[in-house]
DNA sequence: CGAAAGTTTCAGGCATTATTGAAAAATGCC
DNA sequence: GGCATTTTTCAATAATGCCTGAAACTTTCG
């Protein structure tokens, strides 16, 4: 079933933005598409389909997707096709996962420190302030945002 | 003048993290190379030196770091070269302007309100929930960060 | 078990982007 | 203004990574 054109504007909206960001394009419109489909599940034949992607971009994207817990297989009551779609919290996880690249940015700054001229470290130590500040700070901001979250749908 | 070993292994790491993260090896050197350079400011040449890297290539990359902010170039008394130096409170400006990307996911979720089956927005009013907590929480840490940051270093 | 449908893998083609090198332009100094 | 040096621009080349399509593999069902 080909996208309407007002699907078709969204998908490509969401899709240069995750471009932008780094994404290739065609994992950014599957997940564009798995925002927005009707039923929220999708085969590999319907995403490529609506979309016009190969068989195997489907496949080697989506797979991505779901290794980064985007997305999420799901099988239907006697229904033989393997289902995908939005993993639900997909987005708080992604904050969540923050934690990992604040980290990361952390040990770069430390590892830094040895390789600095000594009389001169403001650089690093700036970068390695800004990391710890988060790193401490992250956690409750998520435990803010869950809570949050819960609220927001009684 | 070339690098030392130890230089070297710390620009091809900090390259390697930020090539993973979407940019390009010579924007990571160049980058990598102005946190630990001594002295801190370089010229186009030294750059172009210490990295192996062609004129039209530090040209190019080190206009895009100071466009962005990361860099920016200063002169010194009675030189004629101009100098370019990692921009203090670069880290900081980073984590500000995340708060332009927050705003954009949070239109993306707006529009895609339009979009979706309306019996089934939980995907999209998800993203927009989580969107909308950063961009309440977000300035509160920042202010944070930068009392934390003053703090640090009385 | 065999057939049919679905999925993955991967070599090759294509498109995009990065980098170079050289020429042109700009800058600062005398 | 004129010279020396630095910087930018840009066309050509190289590198990279995406996507396709076909073949191999897997799964499900009769």
């Amino acid at each position: 079933m080909p996208m309407t054109e007002q699907q078709h504007a969204y998908v490509d909206r969401v899709a240069t933005y995750f471009s932008i960001l780094g994404s290739s394009r065609a994992w950014s419109e599957i997940l564009a598409w798995l925002m927005i489909c009707d039923p929220p599940h999708q085969s590999q034949a319907q995403i490529q389909e609506s979309l016009s992607l190969s068989a195997g971009t489907v496949s080697t994207q989506l797979r991505s997707l779901v290794e980064i817990e985007f997305a999420e297989p799901v099988r239907l009551q006697g229904e033989r096709v393997q289902y995908y779609r939005l993993r639900p919290g997909a987005w708080q996880r992604v904050m969540t996962s923050e934690m990992g690249r604040i980290a990361a940015l952390k040990e770069l700054a430390i590892a830094g420190e040895d390789v600095l001229p000594a009389e001169r470290p403001e650089r690093i130590t700036e970068l390695r302030a800004v990391a710890e500040f988060f790193e401490r700070e992250w956690p409750s901001l998520l435990a803010r945002m869950n809570e949050s979250l819960e609220k927001g749908t009684p």
